[in-house]
DNA sequence: GCCAACGTTGGC
DNA sequence: GCCAACGTTGGC
């Protein structure tokens, strides 16, 4: 049981999409990082934050959960699709999907701009410095404090704390 | 729209 | 196998 962070574009595909389907499979990705761990870690079970980047507030806004193993990308062998890839072939196919399915909204959305005051999330892959992977690994301390201060209305704030 | 950071490509 | 050029990502 592991626990990972996938990042989307709200325009594109957001949370009230997933919710409204129900369960994606997740493809498109095309960054071999990426891929291996979709392919060689991913487990029917694990637990996704679900992030929406490149929007007016990137935040952390729900949960979902991985529903199925590793199978190749159909969307790179098809030559009508943006993500068409013709060095992947379904003999020996390049790219891997996951399906994912909605679990919940968060109480409410965790921005960016919050998390990076958190020293609880040191070591976040998502707030390393220029970092662009679309799916990562969360250890399971970062997501139990992600999921308890999503249920706090009012976030403690570290910076008035520490100074007071 | 700017720009930093990173991955990929391709010449050598 | 090196590395410069280029494209993409994504916060701001």
């Amino acid at each position: 049981m592991a626990y990972w962070l996938m990042k989307t574009e709200p325009t594109t595909f957001g949370i009230d999409d997933l919710r409204r389907r129900g369960r994606e499979p997740w493809d498109g990705v095309r960054n071999y990082q990426a891929r291996n761990m979709i392919r060689d870690q991913m487990q029917v079970g694990d637990g996704v934050l679900f992030y929406h980047s490149n929007c007016p507030v990137p935040a952390i806004v729900g949960l979902a959960t991985i529903v199925s193993a590793a199978y190749p990308d159909p969307t790179a062998f098809d030559p009508t699709d943006p993500h068409y890839d013709p060095g992947s072939v379904p003999e020996r196919p390049r790219w891997y999907v996951v399906d994912v399915a909605y679990d919940r909204h968060l109480p409410r959305p965790l921005p960016l701009t919050e998390l990076r005051g958190c020293p609880e999330l040191d070591g976040l892959t998502l707030l390393r410095r220029g970092n662009r992977l679309s799916v990562m690994p969360v250890q399971p301390e970062h997501w139990d404090f992600l999921i308890g201060r999503a249920s706090h209305p009012v976030p403690p704030c570290i910076e008035t704390d520490t100074k007071a």
